[in-house]
RNA sequence: GCCCCAGUGGCGAAAUGGUAGACGCGGCAGACUCAAAAUCUGCUUUCCGCGAGGGAGUGCUGGUUCGAGUCCGGCCUGGGGCACCA
């Protein structure tokens, strides 16, 4: 048998897409589009069995939607600016353009070997100064607006690296590369008001019907939307300077106001300060609170402390009724107003706190079933859990005897009459800090001038490009001690000015990379004409990392474009797919060093396996399976795998082992298996005599039946394909060559050869999407019009795909007990007929009585007897 | 603590409420070979039985149904997200 062979086979074949020009993107009006896009790389120099995974998945759908007449776009960039550029620099002396742009060098090669069905002509790279100057024009477009804004805030400081670092880059207090403790620093920052958007971006979400729940949900988590009421609590003690009109609060349970027995404020409120500005106790107090820690652990375990200020304040519903204002450890400045009342009989935290420091616990919300007198007494003495469930209002006048969502809305109107408050939103969402102390980023277009301040540049004198000559050898931002660069004239007065020297966060870079894919030559940043064509992104591909983080800043852009007028989209990507990791064995040597998979033999199988050092011969434990990590030692690099088994093989592996959102195990055996489908495949094409002339399927029951199962298998692989189950599909192929094996080629009858050939034309299309190589070799083999790649999906009769006679299997009592077969569409009483009459099922039946007979028409027959 | 997802052979996994375990990996047996590799064929959930055949079986437990891996309730285990968020 003909050895297939990869080495020769896919690069004549990726030859000779290139010179077709095969995937470029065209606008046709004539044809429905598709945009697949996987989330574009970092450079990092090395393409993963990650990448291998990812970008296969977006090329099945890509070149199966191109076949079946799509207009498809289906591109690929790089996510370049970054810190990696920067560490290398400094640890190696090399320059972060040329190391970044080297390593897009090598990874496009890799990619390319991968036979992608991508539109090269439309690459970029996010450190290209014709995309970031774009960005930085769109920029500047949203500042006009307000949506940019800059003001000073607590950040994340590492004092050796001397930079910013976001709250990621933070483990366990200490800076993720230098280890130096992180300090809180106060720095003016630049913002992005996505808050703004806040709203929108929830309720935008159920739109996205195609986006996996999980993602949705947990971005509604992050933007944390809250209804609720601000109110005011006049003073009974006071007023306080800059505090004229009481504490401000904010509360989602406006319901139980009457269950008040405290307010509290955050230890870091300006009222708190000026509490402290005056006592010396309450200065020690907030500086205890200011050491407990922020960790996890230490929030999970920390006791509820407060301090009472001894200002009151009185009962919006009740001006007699005071009550007092205390510093409370457990409220946080930086979400609703930094001050709450406190109602312990409903809230956890609060009862805590009142049973510590012996404050009221008033129930007003009865549980359903509970006696009134009763509740109130177990709450107010002894209870340790704080009611929050459902239940009837009571102890509280005007609201008592309404359900807990009538209550807020009633309490909310009084509340708003008297004009203490109003209903309110509140999100946990927070503005987005897009400056970064950094170098090799797109710089933030502005400069600050004394006499007008912070002024944006005009359009023409965008890009600001970065020097040619930074230096990165030591920690900090090159761009803000670099001599020159950063002296320029104010664009308002023509007086001296400098640069802001901060770059913008990289994911402002790939907020809107999608976009400018439309036409990444455009003299604009965005070619509206363009994007209107392509996008949404109809299928957006990546890992579920992203689930919150660039997902939702990329909607937040979008939708900031759209307002601005630049786009006509609102939201980017109307399907996501989340794919999982690829992982692997993980191998220790007793020492606890870890071994890489190369250097391991495995011995024996199931209970007693066993793993060995191949070059030491020393025996290894076999650890978890894990995310291929360079730390762990378990990744398998790519191109070797390419090098022994081809392109294919490997492509085939990662599609067909697991479902493409979990999480795949990588196995040398696994990819083995796929490279005997491969030569298997080969071995049936290559096998094919020409069919005589004249030769008909039709009139011949094997060949027939052959037409049948090719075109239940073309039926098969198209939806698999469509709903995402590529190793279901992948299956059905297996199945399907194992069958063609059954009736091979060697003294077939003309009709079953013709049969055979109708077949393998359709088979080649079928794999084309999942191994594009060989699905070319093979159709050219048994010489198909063209290539794959030009030609149509095949299509099916569903005609064929019914059978004419069913096989029914027929239960007693819900056991199978044995099957009959049946005309397609019999009605019940005819199968009945059937089933009765069957010498088998009657002797099943010896001795029962039959109840009932339930048919399920083409499906199954359930006899219930006794 | 709250929310979400998952649990099926030795392993990765299939199954519109309708024959559980397709397909692949591994394993066993056989063919080819001087031999091995590669390749090909068959078997491979488990228990009882020489066999025909029969019993059990999809984390546990209860329910709905003629029929449940699939639907509903409770629980266990694993994974993920959020979290002093008022």
């Amino acid at each position: 048998m003909a050895r297939y062979n990869p080495k020769e086979t896919e690069p004549k074949w990726r030859k000779a897409w290139a010179e077709a020009d095969s995937f470029r993107a065209v606008i046709d009006p004539n044809k429905p589009k598709y945009y697949v896009l996987e989330m574009f790389p970092y450079p990092s120099g090395r393409l993963h069995m990650g990448h291998v995974r990812n970008y296969s998945l977006g090329d099945v759908i890509a070149r199966f939607k191109r076949a079946r007449g799509f207009s498809v776009l289906h591109p690929m960039g790089w996510d370049a600016f970054g810190l990696p550029a920067e560490n290398a620099a400094m640890e190696r002396g090399v320059d972060p353009k040329g190391w970044t742009y080297d390593n897009i060098a090598r990874m496009r090669d890799e990619l390319k070997q991968l036979g992608l069905s991508i539109d090269w002509s439309r690459e970029f790279a996010t450190c290209d100064v014709e995309y970031y100057g774009q960005q930085q024009a769109w920029f500047l477009e949203l500042f006009k607006r307000g949506l940019v804004y800059r003001r000073e805030a607590t950040v994340n400081w590492d004092p050796v690296d001397q930079t910013v670092l976001a709250n990621e880059q933070v483990v366990d207090g200490r800076g993720w590369r230098s280890g130096a403790v992180v300090e809180k620093r106060k720095l003016n920052q630049w913002f992005l008001r996505i808050t703004d958007y806040a709203d929108q971006l929830t309720d935008d979400l159920a739109e996205l019907d195609r986006w996996p729940e999980k993602v949705r949900v947990m971005q509604e988590n992050w933007i944390g939307r809250s209804k609720g009421l601000r109110m005011t609590w006049r003073w009974a003690q006071g007023p306080e300077t800059g505090f004229e009109d009481g504490v401000e609060v904010y509360t989602t349970r406006p319901d139980t106001l009457y269950g008040a027995s405290f307010v509290g404020i955050a230890p870091d409120h300006p009222l708190a300060e000026q509490v402290a500005a005056k006592s010396a106790e309450a200065r020690a107090f907030i500086e205890e609170c200011k050491k407990g820690g922020a960790s996890q652990a230490e929030i999970d375990t920390a006791e509820k402390k407060g301090f009472d200020t001894g200002l009151t304040v009185k009962h919006p519903f009740d001006p007699s009724w005071e009550l007092p204002v205390w510093i409370a450890n457990f409220i946080l400045m930086d979400y609703g107003t930094g001050a709450i009342f406190g109602c312990p009989a409903h809230d956890q935290r609060d009862l805590d706190f009142a049973r510590k420091y012996g404050l009221p616990v008033r129930a007003v919300v009865l549980p359903p079933g509970e006696d009134a007198a009763a509740f109130t007494a177990h709450m107010a003495d002894e209870a340790t859990e704080a009611y929050t469930g459902p239940g009837v209002i009571f102890n509280s006048h005007f609201l008592d005897g309404l359900e807990v969502e009538a209550a807020k809305s009633a309490a909310i109107d009084r509340i708003e009459a008297q004009g203490d408050g109003q209903g309110a939103t509140v999100f946990r969402l927070r503005d987005w800090g897009v400056a970064r102390q950094r170098g090799w980023g797109c710089p933030i277009p502005v400069v600050h001038c004394p006499q007008h301040g912070v002024v944006a540049l005009p359009r023409d004198q965008l890009p600001v490009a970065l020097p040619a000559d930074l230096e990165f050898g030591k920690p900090g931002n090159a761009l803000a001690r670099h001599p020159t660069w950063k002296h320029t004239t104010c664009p308002q007065c023509g007086g001296p000015a400098e640069r802001e020297t901060d770059t913008l966060d990289t994911f402002v870079d790939s907020s809107w990379y999608f976009a400018r894919f439309a036409n990444p030559d455009a003299a604009e940043p965005i070619d509206k004409a363009a994007c209107d064509y392509w996008l949404p992104v109809d299928q957006y591909i990546g890992g579920i990392e992203h689930a919150v983080l660039h997902l939702l800043y990329a909607r937040f852009v979008t939708k900031a474009l759209a307002d601005e007028g630049m786009l006509s989209v609102r939201e980017p990507f109307a399907g996501l797919f989340t794919q999982g990791m690829v992982t692997h064995e993980t191998y220790r040597r007793q020492s606890g060093e870890w071994v890489e998979p190369g250097d391991v033999e495995l011995v024996a199988e199931g209970a007693t396996r066993r793993a060995r050092m191949v070059s030491t011969g020393e025996p290894l434990v076999i650890g978890d399976v894990e995310k291929m990590s360079k730390s762990k030692r378990n990744t398998v690099a790519p191109e070797e795998i390419f090098d022994v088994y081809g392109v294919d093989a490997a492509r085939l592996f990662v599609l067909s082992d697991s479902p493409p959102e979990r999480d795949t195990q990588w196995s040398t055996s696994g990819v083995q298996g796929a490279w005997r489908f491969v030569n298997r495949v080969w071995d049936e094409f290559d096998s094919q005599p020409a069919v005589p002339a004249g030769a008909a399927v039709a009139g011949d029951a094997g060949a027939e039946a052959l037409r049948v199962a090719t075109h239940k298998l073309v039926k098969q692989v198209t939806e698999a394909i469509d709903t995402f189950r590529f190793n279901s599909g992948i299956a059905r192929l297996y199945e399907f060559l194992n069958l063609l094996k059954s009736s091979p080629a060697a003294g077939a009858t003309p009709a079953m050869l013709a049969a055979r050939q109708e077949a393998l034309l359709a088979f080649a299309r079928l794999i084309g999407p999942f191994v594009p190589h060989l699905a070319e070799e093979c159709w050219s083999r048994i010489g198909g019009q063209g290539m794959v790649v030009d030609a149509e999906w095949p299509t099916f009769d569903p005609a064929l795909t019914e059978d004419a006679v069913k096989v029914l299997p027929v239960q007693v009592n819900g056991k199978r007990r044995g099957e009959i077969s049946a005309p397609a569409g019999a009605e019940p009483s005819e199968v009945e007929k059937i089933v009765l009459d069957d010498p088998e099922i009657a002797r099943r039946l010896e001795g029962l009585t039959i109840r009932k007979v339930i048919v399920v028409k083409d499906r199954i027959v359930n006899i219930v007897a006794a």
